[in-house]
DNA sequence: GAGGAAAACGAAACGTTCTTTCCTATTCCT
DNA sequence: AGGAATAGGAAAGAACGTTTCGTTTTCCTC
């Protein structure tokens, strides 16, 4: 019956985790007497769990002199000590393998970044993976048992309890490669696998606390995350922002390299395709028609006022207008973050967006275009880690007032243990 | 600084919401030593939780001898008093007027039902609001001011702070008059307005606790409520879920009547105009061709077998499909529940659905029709009135630990107030 | 330069709550 | 009728937060 003391003692880590909130969201060093008004504890209190924060090594003082006041005994300020709790993110992306390290209050420790040149290579971007992790950890001078959490992200559907991918046809060979198991063996910590659209969700969450957000990452492949209310949306099976399969007729067909409809229409390959044969009549000064034509010179074109390259951004906005307006009418988010290479065709891309939302949704969201650009999902995986890292520190304490479950029956027989 | 005086006693406050919500989650009467598995505290605590709950008059002693045991002293067993905090259930649909009484513990107390033969009539309409709340009132034996919370559902946005409708065509006239402010002064509580299919959507979601879901509201209109992880979406501005807007050209144009593209194809008069027009070349034995053919004479011709309004069914079916894949590939619901007169259809209706979602989505939710058919808009009002109430007796304790907003910047001026 | 005001810090007394421990009460089984 | 099993109750002890008071440090004014 014992087995858990509580007692007054939750009291104690509830005030102490509320301490440690306030600092968190103060994002500044704060002063004992400003944490009393924010937590609406007594000075006594407040004191003690700061003592208790600080010989835990989560806080620490600053040396920063308070601003602010500027009478009587200077105060003494507090915030996150900073380096603690550091964790690592990690992007696979198609292109490129990119690491970064932060510490709980997210200052930025160090970032890596390697090309990948064939990306369905397992042995080769795993190297790849470990050369940038290695140089994060050297450069933030840390080593990899003091790494509190790691967010892998990559394309492709994640299973939820293998740690692995499924639908991942871009990524071929890693369907059947745990990497989450290969990675704790040299993390003393849990490591997430994580969808990129889901990341690149979680970065614009984290500048926009509380709203919803539908998070496009608009490349070869086309995905979404989705943030309701300031969380993560998932869905059944880890399944959901799976926009690239909407069709827009009754065939689900995918391509030859496993993409959708929609994505194998505006996906990068297809905007190339586009630019080079539907709208070759089209005049144009910037993009050249030989097969190295890529679909970041379309963007940069469009961005320039290219008319070709315009025409492609044009039509490409209008399907995905088609696709998406469904999902705008049915959740009305307050934003639309678009990420992936397209961002670079900058305001003219949501000009077009917005005008072909308009004829379609009645409410449309803010636009935006993801201002990490292409470190968006590096970013997102960071931030996911900081996320873990907080709900551990904040949720011992919540954890004691949650109910277990339920027994089914309550039998007793004689002096043998309980049915629960 | 001891304005909200907290201490050990926010402790007690924890511990006797935490007892509270066992009793809750239970669903049968509880013995104090079950309580103790649950919730991990100590007799003695929860003693006391439970004579402050009993005094209060939350929980009471059941007279049902407690199951199980057999040997010993007989426990005394509680549960939830029934008749506490009765809240009221009000649907104000199209064709009829119905009202709910419930306590807290999900019993229901009371129901009435009214037609309404002009529901542009906001006079007649609200006259028979009064009449279906007298008569609840009356056979559960209660006075308005015992009431603990009242939820109006209705077709059309709800505007999140006046309390009245916005966009609500079919219920014209309702636009200018605030229903909440309007019944307020007959209650001592709070009244809320919400939209129908999220009321159908929360009562889905009371039978499937923790689950995403997608309640789609078929009749005249069509709206869609989602439920995220147990948690209504109501989208920026109360406007999530009008897929009857969505569009299959790239005009969103609006029907005389106020309908969306969606709504005005497939909704029941647009389903009567493809029984009687399009599909007129197919054979019938259930449907008349004269100007009193019903959309609900269709959903009964169909579960019947009835070849063209099968036809109708099918049709509906994909438009439906097409217009709701979007959202599903995005969300990956685990469900999609379908109310409204449609679910008269039956199975043949799922079927159909099934099927064109099959061809469009990769992973096709359960689908469902609603087991409380026509009641379950009033249903979901009573569920959400229940919410509310809940979240009244169970936060009380937890709003104490919730953080105040931050000062913008911490200044004092000499014995002034300060700038926060 | 001295005194006062303002803000921060520290310590002890006090009250409340939970936990522990022991004992009593009630029922069923042998 | 006695024992075992379960429920219920009461008192001692420990931990925590609050209150109250006094001390320290700095700036401002005279």
């Amino acid at each position: 019956m014992a087995d858990i003391p509580a007692g007054t003692a939750v009291l104690r880590q509830f005030n102490t985790s509320l301490v440690l909130a306030a600092v968190r969201q103060a994002r500044r060093p704060l002063r004992i007497s400003e944490i009393i008004s924010v937590t609406r504890l007594t000075r006594p209190t407040v004191a003690q769990a700061i003592e208790e924060l600080k010989t835990g090594g989560l806080v620490a003082e600053s040396t920063d002199s308070p601003d602010g006041v500027r009478q009587g005994r200077p105060a003494a300020v507090f915030e996150l000590r900073p380096g603690v709790d550091p964790v690592l993110g990690i992007d696979l992306g198609p292109h490129a393998v990119k690491a970064r390290v932060s510490d709980l209050g997210g200052n930025t420790l160090a970032t890596s970044a390697r090309a990948v040149s064939s990306p369905h290579d397992a042995v080769a971007v795993l190297a790849g993976v470990r050369r940038v992790i290695d140089s994060c950890l050297r450069d933030a001078n840390l080593d990899s048992a003091q790494i509190a959490d790691v967010v892998v992200g990559s394309p492709g559907v994640v299973d939820p309890v293998a740690g692995r991918l499924r639908l991942a046809p871009s990524m071929r060979g890693w369907e059947t490669f745990n990497i989450t198991s290969h990675l704790e063996k040299e993390f003393r910590c849990r490591v997430h696998l994580e969808n990129d659209a889901n990341l690149a969700a979680v970065a614009a969450a984290s500048r926009l606390p509380g709203r919803t957000i539908i998070a496009i990452q608009w490349g070869a492949r086309l995905g979404a995350g989705i943030v309701i209310n300031g969380m993560l949306h998932r869905g059944k099976d880890n399944a959901a922002g799976e926009v690239g399969l909407i069709s827009f007729d009754d065939n689900l067909a995918f391509d030859r390299d496993g993409s959708g409809p929609l994505e194998a229409q505006i996906g990068s390959t297809g905007m190339i395709n586009l630019a080079r044969h539907e709208f070759s009549g089209l005049p144009t000064t910037r993009l050249r028609s030989d097969r190295k034509l890529t679909a970041m010179d379309v963007f940069s074109a469009a961005a320039e006022g290219d008319e070709r390259a315009i025409a492609v951004l044009d039509y490409t906005t209008r399907v995905l207008a088609r696709a998406l307006s469904p999902v705008i009418l049915a959740l009305n988010p307050d934003i639309l973050v678009i990420s992936g290479g397209i961002a670079h065709a900058g305001d003219v891309l949501l000009e077009h967006l917005r005008r072909h939302l308009q004829a379609r949704t009645y409410w449309v969201p803010e636009l935006e275009l993801s201002e990490y650009a292409e470190h968006t999902v590096v970013i997102g995986s960071v931030e996911l880690a900081r996320q873990h890292t907080w709900d551990r520190r904040l949720t011992a304490a919540k954890q004691k007032l949650e109910l277990s479950e339920y027994p089914e029956r309550t039998v007793a027989n004689n002096g043998a243990e309980l049915a629960w």
